[in-house]
DNA sequence: AATAGACTTGAAACCGGTTTCAAGTCTATA
DNA sequence: TATAGACTTGAAACCGGTTTCAAGTCTATT
C-alpha cells in the first residue's frame, strides 16, 4: 500500500494525499474526507524510508550506551534513564535506535549514514573525547553533522550540551548531612575512579570535608578498579575490616557496592549500623527491602531521560535552549543502615511504605 | 556527501560507485580503487533512508518491551536479553529500534510504516494475541507483513516462532532437586499469576509434585498481584509467618521477590535457611552477595537475546529454520539460602568466586 | 579477419514520499 | 462583465540510493 495506491483509490493525485497527510496545504473538505476514508480503510501509513529521504529527517533519536558490551547491565539508573527517554520519545512519536558499545566504534557510522536526527550518549569517558572532536571541527560543515547530547558532565566535555546529575553538589550535601548526624569519621569507596562521575563526587566530598573543618583520612578512601561491583563491595569490606581504626560511616559509589559491602560486613559479625553506618547511591528497588534497609542517594534516572529527550527534540528543531547544561539533583532517603551517633538511635524503617526524602 | 558526489570526484557514474559499494557486479580494478580512495577520503557511507527505500529492507530489527511504561524496569534478565540482542545485532551490522509500551499501541504502527524488517516482542501476555492475529490473517498479503518473534512461549501463541525459557521443565527440575535435599513441604510464591511464564512454571511444579508423590498444599501457594516485586516479598512473608504450619522451603518467582521475602523473614527473627530455605529465580548479580547468599535458578538472558537475534535474521532472510520454537533451559546455582534437611548442613558459600551449577 | 560471447560501464527507471510550479477554478471588486 | 487575486489541484522534479537494460569494449575462436 503506497501513497499512489491511496491516490488512485480516492480518485485524486498523490500530491493531494500527501497534503492531507502532512497538512502542509489546505485541501477541499470533500476530497479530504474521501482520502481519509481510504487511508483508514487500508490502515495506510507513509513509508518511513521514503519520507525520511524526502524530508531529510528520520524522526529517530539514537542512544549510545557507552559500555563494555561484554559486561552485564547492572545499572538500574541507566535503565531508568532509558525508560525516561523511551516514554518521552513515544509520546512525541519519535523512534529510538539504541546501540550498546564504544562511542568510537558506533558514532561515526550512524552520523555518516544519517540514520538518526541526533544522538544521546550515556556514560562517556574521558578518553572518548577524541572520537567526538573531529565531528565538531571546522572541516565538517554543519549540514553534515547532527546534535549530540551527553548524559554526564565534565569540564572537558562542556562544549557539548548535557543533562547530568549534579554529583559534585550532591556529594557535598551528603557529607554535610552525615556530619549533621554526628559522623566525623567518614570513609569512601570509589569504584572505578576513572569514571567522570566518581571524580566529580570526589571533588564534592573533599570540598565538604574542607569547609566543614573535618579531616579527610586517605586510609579511608579506597579505590577499586573493578567492573563487577559486587566483588568490589567484598574487597572494600575486607580492606576496612583489616584496619585498626575504622570510620563510623562509609559512603559507597552505588547501592550494589553498598549492599555487597554490607553483606560481607554482616557475614563477618560487624553490626550495621551500630558499628558502621552505610550509605549507598542510586536507590535501586531492592535497597528498600534488604535488612537493614539501605540509606541511599536517590538519582532520578527517569527524570534525566525525560529531560534529555526533550532537550534533544529542541536541538533537532534548532530551538533556542535556555541552559546548555541541565543538572538533576539527588535526594537522600534515610533508612536503617545509618545511625545518628549523637542519639545512637537508628530509625526503624523496614515496614514503612513511603520514603522521607531530604533534598540538600 | 552523496553517491553522485563520490561518482563525480572519482570520474565514474554513480552506478559504478554503487557496484563498488554493494559488490553486486564486478568493477575493473583501476576504477574500483579510485572509487574506494574517494570514499575513504570523505568517509562516505550510503544514506540509510535512500538505501532502505531502494532495497525495501531497513536493516533494522524492532524490539518491543511489552511493559507498562509507567513502571520501573526491575528485570535483570530482560536487560540481559536486550544486551544479547544488541551485541549480536551490532556484529551483524544491524540496527536496533526499541519501544517500551503495549504491543497493541506500538506494533500496528511500525508494521504500517515499514520502519523495521522484523519485530522481537518481549513479555507478550495472553490478551495481546488479539493484536497479533489480524496481522497474520488471510486478508493481509505476505508482502505487507514482517516476521514476528516472541520471547516467551505459550500454547496460545504457538503459531509464532519463539525463543523462550523452558519454564515448565525447569520448574519440574527444581522441585526434584529440592526433594533430593529432603524437602517435602514446599511453598510457592506466584507473583503476577496472569503472566504466561508463571503459569508455565506452575504446571511444572504441579507435575513434579504429582510424579514424585508429594502433596501440594494449596495453603502454601500464595498468589500476589503486584507489579512491585518488593512489596510482594513482604506480603508473602507476612502470609507465611501467620501460618500455623510452614513449609521447609519456599520457591519465589524471582530473585527480587526472594530477597525482599528473605529480608522480611530475617527482620522477623526467622532464620534462613535453618527455619526456611529460599530459592529465587533469575540469578541477579546481587543475589550472590547478600547474606545469606541466595540459591537461585540461572536464566541465561544474554543467550536468549543472542539466539533471538540470530533467529530473527534467519526469518528476515527467509532462511530455513530447524526449530520454530527454541527453548533455553536454566541451571540451579546452590548457595547459602538452601538447607539440606537430611544432613542439616548448609553450604558455606559466601566467599567462593565460582558457582557450581546443576543442570536439570 | 570476422564474429560470437563475455565483460564492463553509463543512462535511465525505480523505490515512495514531499514540494515546487504552473494551470485552472472561484470569488470579489470595479 | 471583465479582471485581479485567492484558492485548489495535478504534473513533474527531487531526495539518494540500486538495478535493469543496452551499448561499447575486449578476448577467443574459427
Amino acid at each position: 500500500m503506497t501513497i499512489s495506491d491511496i491516490a488512485r483509490l480516492a480518485g485524486v493525485s498523490k500530491s493531494t494525499v500527501s497534503r492531507v497527510l502532512t497538512g502542509s496545504t489546505p485541501v477541499r473538505e470533500v476530497l479530504k474526507s474521501r482520502v481519509i476514508k481510504v487511508i483508514k480503510k487500508y490502515n495506510y501509513s507513509p513509508n518511513l524510508a521514503a519520507r525520511s529521504l524526502s524530508l531529510k529527517k528520520t524522526g529517530t533519536i539514537g542512544v549510545i550506551l557507552n559500555l563494555d558490551p561484554d559486561y552485564h547491565f547492572q545499572d538500574y539508573v541507566s535503565m531508568e534513564t532509558l525508560r525516561g527517554i523511551s516514554v518521552t520519545a513515544t509520546t512525541s512519536h519519535i523512534r529510538l535506535s539504541i546501540a550498546i558499545g564504544s562511542v568510537a566504534s558506533i558514532l561515526p557510522g550512524i552520523i555518516a549514514e544519517r540514520s538518526v536526527d541526533g544522538v544521546i550518549i550515556m556514560g562517556l569517558r574521558d578518553g572518548d573525547i577524541e572520537t567526538l572532536s573531529p565531528l565538531s571541527s571546522d572541516e565538517v560543515s554543519p549540514a553534515d553533522t547532527i546534535p549530540i547530547l551527553l548524559l554526564n558532565y565534565s569540564q572537558e566535555f562542556k562544549s557539548y550540551p548535557s543533562v547530568a546529575f549534579s554529583h559534585e553538589k550532591d556529594a557535598y550535601s551528603l557529607i554535610r548531612y552525615l556530619a549533621g548526624k554526628g559522623h566525623k569519621d567518614i570513609g569512601i569507596i570509589e569504584c572505578s575512579p576513572e569514571l567522570i562521575y566518581i571524580q566529580n563526587r570526589k571533588r564534592g566530598f573533599l570540598n565538604a570535608f574542607k569547609n566543614l573543618g573535618m579531616d579527610f583520612n586517605d586510609e579511608w578512601d579506597i579505590k577499586i578498579n573493578k567492573v563487577n561491583e559486587n566483588t568490589a563491595g567484598k574487597e572494600a569490606a575486607d580492606y576496612f575490616l583489616a584496619l585498626q581504626r575504622r570510620p563510623t560511616a562509609i559512603v559507597a559509589s552505588s547501592d550494589n557496592i553498598a549492599l555487597s559491602f554490607m553483606g560481607r560486613l554482616l557475614a563477618s559479625g560487624v553490626k550495621v549500623p551500630e558499628d558502621i553506618s552505610i550509605v549507598g547511591m542510586d536507590n535501586i528497588p531492592i535497597s528498600k527491602y534488604v535488612h537493614p534497609a539501605l540509606t541511599t542517594e536517590v538519582l532520578d534516572g527517569f527524570g534525566r531521560g525525560k529531560k534529555a529527550c526533550q532537550m534533544m527534540c529542541a536541538l533537532i528543531n534548532s530551538e533556542e535552549i535556555d541552559d546548555k547544561h541541565i543538572f538533576i539533583s539527588s535526594a537522600i532517603v534515610e533508612r536503617d543502615s545509618l545511625l545518628d551517633i549523637r542519639t545512637r538511635k537508628q530509625r526503624v524503617y523496614f515496614l514503612r511504605e513511603k520514603d522521607g526524602l531530604y533534598k540538600g
